[in-house]
DNA sequence: GCACGGCTTGTAATCGTTTACAAGCCCCTA
DNA sequence: TAGGGGCTTGTAAACGATTACAAGCCGTGC
């Protein structure tokens, strides 16, 4: 009917009140007695009234809405984890923004103009290749919005933070190889500076070690995450003289990568090499072999996160700083015995 | 140094002139003059002052945003097309807000919620499963923000959109297919009622009677665009008594799931049976064998739609209400002549 | 000398909400 | 009956920008 949307004036009329008591009413509906709340609620059906959002924020001074800063927005590993955020934040009033951080010329330019309370009320960083000092100089130059890690974080600065429990993950991984009798093991480690990377590296190099064997530099392969780096790894593999018989890599997406160009050369998984990969995608149980791989729990993550960063919008104080998830081997067909115990039994 | 953040009084202040000249040097240099114009960037630089983006909207009745409405948050397919909306909306001061249309059990409300002028300046709806009915209902009952449909649509409403030219696909896959010989073609469908699955199976009809097959029931496999569909449809297959030599999937994510479970029960993929997808997904050139696909232009796809409900939100007619993006096929190694023509070469 | 128009600037209203403060009402107690 | 306290409500001032309108200044033409 009427073209002009209603406001909380229109509302008030009707409903023969002022316009605070009809803001009380609906935001602090104890306050307000109950005939006169029933007479506000009516008036709100009548006249079809929803809050304009730039009013309330201006007045409050907040936005309402929370910044997820995501390397690459393209990169399908996050959605599912910004899944879980968006359903933690949005039945609490925060939309959430995604924006990436390393696209386009002028990503730091961007990164630092979200670094400002006036564009979102809370951060959630998932890069942490952002370099410390211009977070640093984020954090003293202005009012910075409460912000937490998730996934990757960055060294010295004390934000809290979800993250899975990465070396765990690595150990797993080689204890299982281990446990099938593998004595060669190679890694095919992300992108080199990332957190992600080192603290599965050092997982992998501890393990080695508790299991008695020792980290060879020859078996390490340098990818960044992608699949067409588990492929380029795939050609150094075989280009090697003296194999490894079982390689872990850093992510499902190389260790997908790394299967398919060995398979196309007539390599056989896990015949002549056993892989285990990380994170457990969609795609891992779905490929042949279906890859043994560490599982974490993605939407949780999402949800841990969120759950973090609106405690600190609310002025809390966290009980803890530094969560940090669980994560599981999940045993799949990409892993056997090596080739020299060939009278083994396949993986159970 | 200064804890409460710089507003445009403030600005004023140090520059000297008012708060009317600060904000039109900032949107309109045009119309101040030059040393004035000189005197207010230089308070802005020195204040630190960023616009309050509540009270801009608030005073401009905007709101800054638009909300893209997927079927699913976790859904890869749509991450890239996202960046691509992304990265032609934020130069213009618009962020991106993704919701999901189709989690949780309010997920109805919440879409109406969503069809509200206050709520965003403009809306991109991925999912042509919403029922008509609903968004009738939402465009009459009040002031609607500017709206485009993008890779889906629905039927019988005047709504500008973006699409591929999905049945031109389908022709693709199915010529390449012929071409190399094949006279016994089945189809893995997406879900019944999605309009994406209609094009493509009714572009997969035609072509087949245009190569002088005809359509048989037993070859099609209902899916829903998943891995697991495609898993599901590999047992359907093995379980044919009478099987197709090739297999056109309506997206690579099913074509992945087909073509590992097949795999896992010995059957050879082209040798066997060849298999063409759709999408042209990340993953579908390093799966082994690689796979054959329809290739859509995803970023692009993002970006116009983005274009065109900018030029909806700014007020212009569009030239061309819909657009269709044109597709390619994209060939690798998962098709090859059939086993009747062995003596023929592999797929070019 | 005056009117006029172009260029630039300031004044002040406005967007729609929330919320500090004050005030009205009613009941209870002394 | 006065006073105090609890409950409920209204008044009006914010929040920080944009913009319609008016006005000042200056040069030009008659």
């Amino acid at each position: 009917m009427n073209r002009r949307t209603a406001t909380i004036q229109d509302v008030a009329r009707v409903a023969g009140v002022s316009t605070a008591t009809v803001s009380r009413a609906l935001s602090t509906p104890g306050v307000v007695a109950e005939t006169t709340r029933k007479a506000v609620f009516a008036a709100v059906r009548e006249t079809g009234y929803t809050v304009n959002q730039a009013a309330r924020n201006l007045r409050q001074r907040r936005t309402g809405s929370v910044v997820a800063l995501v390397p690459n927005i393209a990169n399908p590993f996050f959605s599912r984890i910004l899944s879980g955020v968006a359903a933690t934040l949005s039945p609490a009033g925060y939309s959430l923004l995604i924006a990436d951080t390393q696209s386009g010329p002028e990503a730091e330019a961007r990164l630092m103009g979200y670094l400002d309370d006036r564009r979102a009320d809370g951060l959630i960083l998932f890069d942490g290749s952002v370099p410390r000092a211009h977070l640093a100089r984020g954090l003293s130059a202005r009012p910075l919005p409460p912000l937490v890690f998730a996934c990757e974080w960055i060294g010295g600065l004390d934000v809290p933070g979800v993250r899975i429990d990465n070396a765990e993950g690595a150990r797993l991984a080689v204890a299982h190889l281990a446990g099938l009798g593998h004595t060669r093991i190679g890694h095919l480690a992300g992108p080199p500076g990332n957190v992600l990377s080192i603290s599965r590296a050092a997982g992998f190099a501890e393990a080695l070690k508790a299991h008695g064997m020792e980290k060879r530099e020859e078996w390490t392969f340098d990818g960044d995450f992608t699949l067409d780096s588990g492929a380029f790894a795939a050609q150094r593999w075989l280009e090697l003289g003296d194999r490894p018989t079982a390689v872990f890599c850093a992510s499902d997406e190389m260790a997908c990568g790394f299967v398919g160009a060995l398979q196309r050369h007539g390599v056989r998984v896990p015949e002549d090499v056993s892989v285990v990969g990380f994170d457990n995608i969609e795609i891992a149980g779905h490929v042949s072999p279906p890859l043994t791989t560490v599982r974490q729990p993605r939407t949780e993550l999402g949800e841990r996160a969120a759950a973090q960063l609106m405690s600190l919008m609310a002025g809390k104080t966290l009980e803890a700083r530094e969560v940090v998830l669980p994560v599981e081997l999940v045993e799949r067909e990409s892993t056997a015995p090596p080739a020299s115990h060939a009278a083994g039994d396949a993986a159970s």
